[in-house]
DNA sequence: TCGAAAACGATAATCCGATTCTCACTTGTC
DNA sequence: GACAAGTGAGAATCGGATTATCGTTTTCGA
């Protein structure tokens, strides 16, 4: 009954897409809506349980109807994945400050991991307080890489291609050795850090000991390895 | 309304679980449509689209009737666990008959996360046949670990203390580094592991070399890191 | 072998949440 | 002022899990 859905969309981001729905006049009102959702769903992500949320919450709690929400985006899924990309933006961008301070590519690259491992983490201290990567993401990361292998991947880039290239420079430096595959240990590495959590559940040890930083426990097995 | 719902069950199996749901005399028809259902479920999460099945499928394909599955499981998400254990102890054993023919702690250890590696790969040649992690496993085992942390620690724990025990041979034998957690250790190894698969949809490289086999890859990664 | 209790099969009913549909009301435009 | 697109409120639909109902069959002790 309703032969739309354009389902093209090719190298533009999900906001952008959703927002182009809509003609150009409307474009201010429709960025703010767009908006509306988004920030409302973050709050849910957040907040609360923590976990799913419903449409309904969603479009209860951003004062707008439910008919615009189906407006502006094809399902929640959209709606999950613009927030993703955001949080991915925002996290590389964070990253990339914190390793503007360090000197050498092989610190930059040893920040890089133990940061990005301690956004990662549920609930510490909540570091940047909003926006940093929930515990929810990391589910629904997973949803995402499994259901739709395309979005994900284009999702991930900005996180992707920046350790790929501190991992270039590193080798570069020389701190690290030559030989690897840049593109797959960074995917490699970024999957590692962000699923570390499961690692616990796994082994069913809770607790880590007071004296040592399980990102700082990661970093050492990745660049020195479990061999002598 | 419904009070029932006992929550309890300790240190037990699910399928034994579910059995004995029933009393001691019917225990062989119990036992036989238990495993009916086991056997329909395994069937449509290997065949087919390998994705979610209905309970529907489960029942039509098992010939049994949705009130005594409702009876055996208290749920689908009962009736997957149970999968899932079933999984992992094959898993674990056919881990133990491959690492038998090796002679050192450290070849044991290598074998086991190379052949762990290429048990949880989506579909490669269908090593054992049957009874592989098959792709939906790597899913539901997400789901599980985030949504029943509990359940999903016990389900892992042939695996868990497997790897810890090799661990701790090697390290007896100086073939890693002393000063590891090895419990801690094995839960990282095997998450790493098993979600490998996603480490190329992140960094949005398809292909291997075909050179490489990217289990002893992982391998190399783990045992040496990435360092010089 | 009889009869009550328990288990069973078939099937309808319920629930939940996402998605779609309907209709009346705005609003902006000419 | 009329028309078309945009919108809100809410009902309707849909898929799939879970429950409930109701006769029928099986089990089992006496």
């Amino acid at each position: 009954m309703s032969p739309e859905k354009p389902a093209k969309r090719s190298a533009v981001s999900r906001r952008e897409a959703a927002v182009a729905r809509v003609l150009d006049p409307a474009r201010e009102r429709a960025e703010t809506r767009v908006q509306a959702f988004l920030d409302a769903a973050m709050e849910l992500m957040n907040s609360s349980s923590g976990q799913e949320f419903t449409v309904q919450e969603v479009i209860e709690r951003s004062g707008q109807s439910l008919r615009s929400f189906y407006q502006y985006f094809d399902g929640k899924y959209e709606l999950l994945l613009a927030l993703f990309e955001d949080s991915v933006r925002t996290v590389a961008a964070q990253l990339n400050e914190d390793i503007a301070g360090e000197t050498t590519a092989y610190d930059r690259l040893h920040r890089f991991i133990v940061e990005y491992f301690h956004q990662c983490q549920p609930a510490l201290k909540a570091r940047t307080s909003k926006r940093g990567f929930a515990p929810a993401f990391a589910s629904f990361s997973h949803q995402l890489l499994t259901e739709h292998p395309v979005e994900a991947s284009r999702a991930f880039q900005p996180l992707a291609t920046m350790l790929e290239s501190l991992l270039a420079a590193a080798a570069d430096e020389a701190a690290i050795r030559s030989g690897l595959d840049h593109a797959r240990l960074a995917g490699t590495i970024l999957q590692a850090i962000m699923f570390n959590a499961f690692a616990s559940t796994i082994s069913g040890v809770s607790a880590h000991p007071a004296d040592v930083d399980p990102g700082e426990e990661l970093w050492d097995l990745l660049i020195n390895g479990m061999g002598k």
